[in-house]
DNA sequence: CTGGTGACCGCTT
DNA sequence: AAAGCGGCCACCA
């Protein structure tokens, strides 16, 4: 019987380099469109941040969180642009990378 | 044990 | 069309 949380971690760990998912996306893949705040927690977790890119995840408008506290608001927009993810006025074009689901 | 909060989103009026 | 509200899970005090 896996948690929400496990179900969570496992789809933002099937994100493909190069591309971001929004919480929203994240939650429907989970199983329920309105974990979007559980999303959110169990990213805060974050029990394995070297397994769980919680930097591809980002909110509806395509901006990292703002309580990303994962070593520096702007460390989440490097490790994205060393992803090949280009960044818009520190928005995220969701057209051209947001995460298609299909892996 | 209970209450409240949190990296949010979708729906209703 | 816009604005406001609720909802789910887990952890903390």
């Amino acid at each position: 019987m896996k948690n929400s949380f496990e179900l969570i971690y496992e789809v933002v760990r099937k994100i493909p380099r190069g591309s971001v998912a929004t919480y929203g996306q994240v939650a429907f893949l989970a199983g329920n469109p309105k974990w979007s705040r559980v999303v959110g927690y169990a990213l805060h977790v974050n029990p394995d941040p070297s397994t769980i890119p919680c930097h591809r995840v980002v909110n509806r408008f395509g901006e990292p969180s703002q309580a990303f506290v994962f070593g520096g608001v702007n460390r989440q927009i490097e490790l994205l642009q060393s992803e090949g993810v280009e960044l818009t006025d520190g928005r995220v074009d969701l057209s051209r990378y947001l995460w298609d689901g299909i892996i």
